[in-house]
DNA sequence: TCTGGGGTCCTAGGACCC
DNA sequence: TCTGGGGTCCTAGGACCC
């Protein structure tokens, strides 16, 4: 048996730790540049506004009902996720974090389902008292079967947040009510696909033929439809290495100036090959884009793949690749309003070959780099930086994060004052 | 005016090998 | 007229997740 704890309303439930006042009060998060909102209070989902909406659609809605709106704050949001994962791993033998705000634990040690649905119940008192954060728990025996179990979690109290699928007939009852689109592994494309096929809950789904659900869906769909039916047979990494890394940002207006560009995409590379750095890694691969508003009628794209004959990890080395490309590729009077750095590629630090023509030395980069590093971890990001990285007043005017809240939990400066 | 960011996995097709 | 067969590796793009 597996469980999968999921917080409710993640981000808005973080912002309310600190902001007990909005309680029961519709609250959104906003994403980048305060552009769309990807989180909601159940007040906010109540009234019909639905994930993802750019802010400025629902304006009227704000103003109406009085939504108090964030900028997002992943400081504080990762934070709070790391004790609730701490505080779960401290409770069972294998903890898979999915994502910010999930993890599946295996409950197989437990002798019987009573002790497992206690175990989740307790869990979920502890977070409440200790972070303050609410969850859900879904209790089945495969992760799928999980996901939906949370799903009537959450939205039924009579659960009391935590709702087990242990038989055959729970399991029956409760794919019959559940929408095809909102199995876990169906998305947009294949819930159209299904639909046509009159398939319009999840029961229609598993009561198909496997045969039938690989040549619609391939192995992924397959995959689903075993696990509807009771196979365990998806796996979720525990947190393994990355593959991929990136930083991209969106800016609030088209940016036409090559200076600025430049120094925005220098601070994107410091920022993702620090990632890389505390991974451990190196990699072999840099994209780096830059385009206009995918709204645009002209779109215009800087699109540069890079690959590094010697494996790297040194920001220095990665921005004068990244810098000579975009030159290239630069053109005046063009507002690009979306840019990125994208690392591929990504191997351990370790037994690296080196490349017979190499040109660089590299042990003196790498004790520059490291020294850079440290002065950094000691004295805060930015300290010291190779130009043109951007000078902090720029950010403020690229991005929009007006109404971001404090580092409550990671920033002495910003930590909460009592008075008494 | 305004429309996010960071990931994973799978597949098809091309290039290449003997 | 007629143009193999079996394999690997890589990449781009699609679909999906939160």
């Amino acid at each position: 048996m597996f469980a999968l704890c999921d917080c409710n309303n993640f981000f808005v439930s973080c912002e309310r730790v600190f902001r007990p006042d909005l309680q029961k009060r519709p609250v959104v998060v906003l994403s980048g540049n305060d552009g769309c909102v990807v989180a909601r209070s159940n007040e906010v989902k109540r009234l019909g506004i639905k994930m993802g909406v750019p802010f400025y659609q629902i304006k009227a809605e704000v103003e109406k009902y009085g939504i108090v709106h964030f900028s997002s704050n992943f400081a504080l949001y990762g934070d709070l996720s790391s004790r609730i994962m701490r505080l779960l791993a401290q409770h069972t033998t294998e903890l898979q974090q999915y994502s910010i705000d999930e993890a599946f634990l295996d409950l197989s040690y437990c002798s019987s389902v009573k002790e497992a649905e206690a175990l989740c119940r307790r869990l979920r008192a502890d977070i409440m008292k200790g972070i303050g954060v609410p969850v859900s728990f879904g209790l089945a025996g495969t992760k799928t079967l999980c996901k939906v179990a949370s799903h009537y979690a959450k939205r039924y109290s009579g659960y009391k947040g935590v709702c087990v699928i242990d038989t055959e007939s729970k399991r029956q009852k409760a794919l019959a009510q559940y929408p095809i689109e909102d199995v876990w592994g169906i998305g947009r494309q294949s819930a159209a696909k299904l639909k046509q096929a009159y398939i319009d809950t999840a029961l229609d789904f598993a009561n198909h033929t496997p045969l039938f659900a690989k040549n619609l869906l391939h192995l992924p769909g397959l995959n689903t439809w075993r696990e509807l039916n009771g196979e365990d047979c998806i796996s979720v990494q525990e947190l393994p290495e990355k593959q991929s890394m990136s930083y991209t940002r969106t800016f609030a207006h088209g940016v036409t100036d090559r200076q600025i560009l430049e120094q925005a995409l220098c601070e994107f590379c410091a920022r993702v090959t620090e990632k890389l750095r505390d991974q451990n890694s190196v990699c072999q691969q840099m994209i780096v884009f830059a385009h206009t508003s995918r709204f645009s009628d002209y779109p215009t794209t800087i699109h540069s793949a890079l690959t590094f004959t010697t494996p790297t990890n040194n920001t220095q080395e990665m921005t004068q690749a990244m810098l000579r490309a975009v030159r290239q590729q630069w053109k005046s009077n063009t507002p690009y309003k979306r840019a990125g750095v994208i690392l591929t590629a990504i191997k351990q630090d370790k037994g690296i070959q080196q490349s017979l023509f190499d040109t660089r030395n590299r042990q003196r980069d790498n004790q520059l780099q490291q020294t850079m590093d440290n002065i950094n971890k000691k004295t805060g990001k930015r300290t010291i930086a190779f130009l043109p990285s951007m000078p902090a007043e720029s950010t403020k005017q690229l991005f929009d994060v007006g109404a971001k809240s404090p580092a409550y939990t990671t920033n002495i400066k910003e930590i909460v004052v009592l008075k008494c």
